[in-house]
DNA sequence: TATATTTACTGAACATCATTCAATTTCAGA
DNA sequence: TCTGAAATTGAATGATGTTCAGTAAATATA
């Protein structure tokens, strides 16, 4: 089931370099130098052979796209163990940052006009297609532990989706605005975790 | 003093004139849709000439940038007037989000790898660079406001400065997801502003 | 006013890019 | 071995940013 004829294994493993060393320019000379002809020589094929394994340069940028979502979910889950819940969503979130900031071309190009057609089908909601989203559910499943710990107020209009989202969108920040604005000198995480607890509390039950 | 000789007054116009064309150019047809001849054609120049005006396409972005930043500025001010101070600092928030869902290529470019060299001089540190900045400033005093009025708490390693830059990553955060996951479906700003209202608890007096 | 000089402007060119396509090579099956 | 399909490519197309030598216009000088 996972191979069948050696042509399309070879078909596969040909996209996969070329995706592979896509990754590899953008993160030695940026985005900008991603062209069909530096992969092309790359992988040793001629410029127009690369059309036969993916449309145009959007297709590639996409895929290339797909796969730092994946590598991000991995991230989101790769830091020490935590001795409660709200620890470990807290570094959760330092992880999302740290993921953006020491990919930043990449992150740029995961969160930007271009390849990001990964969650754009417009048939399906966007609420459904977050919470069948890898990266999504990591966080999501944060927020859902805490709101059965108690760490966390669900109303009506504002459920653990809602929450979730608060989230992401409190990470996504800091790290865009790293990445865009406060590209000289490292960054402070110490700060960053103080931003976190603050976020953490405006979602707490009254007076805890 | 505003300007001198009518050599240099044309120069400047014209100046206006390219920025200005290539403002509508991204409102219209997208960033990608931005070249240099599609400029001249529309100021009725030679692709060239451009060149006597600005260094290259990048100097051009980097003013349409600034002219932004302009405009985001003015636009934070622009909500009608509110019965408190903690519902003012939301309402600028909600101006933030509206900006760049209303000028989605604009606010991309101003806040992406390339255009954004707004902020970007190495030898001024990012802390003075933000606070000299027009847009920062006006989060920072809806902060100091906060502050002053008791709704918001200062620690000494997390001053009226981490809690603007806090805000502006929040709402950065919102805005930036919006842009690039949610573009299908109007925003809800009912939720926006319930969120807004929780980042405001996180940093408001224990049980208040 | 006539001339010299600086400035504004342009056409044509160059290098690079994504993309296409007819022609060629490679390969699997009969 | 032969045949047809698939893989690969060289060359071409049209668009891009940018440069530069040359021309036209504006300004300064006499």
């Amino acid at each position: 089931m996972e191979s069948e004829k050696p042509r399309t294994r070879r078909n596969v493993r040909i996209k996969q370099a070329i995706i592979k060393s896509a990754v590899e320019i953008i993160h030695q000379e940026g985005l900008a130098a991603l062209s069909i002809r530096r992969i092309a020589d790359a992988i040793d094929y001629s410029p127009a052979s690369i059309y036969e394994y993916y449309a145009n340069k959007d297709a590639i940028l996409q895929a290339v796209c797909e796969e730092g979502f994946a590598k991000l979910t991995v991230a989101l889950n790769d830091y020490p163990p935590q001795s409660n819940i709200r620890l470990a969503a807290r570094e959760c979130g330092v992880q999302y940052v740290k993921f953006a900031v020491s990919n930043p071309d990449y992150f740029l190009l995961m969160f930007s006009n271009m390849g990001n057609q990964v969650y754009q089908s417009p048939e399906v909601s966007f609420d459904t297609q977050l919470l069948n989203s890898p990266a999504f559910m990591v966080i999501h499943t944060h927020i859902q532990a805490m709101i059965a710990a108690g760490y966390c107020v669900v109303t009506p209009s504002y459920g653990s989706f809602q929450i979730a989202l608060s989230a992401w969108q409190m990470v996504h920040g800091i790290a865009m605005l790293a990445l865009t604005m406060q590209r000289h000198g490292p960054l402070d995480y110490t700060v960053i975790r103080a931003t976190l607890d603050a976020w953490q509390r405006g979602f707490a039950p009254h007076g805890a």
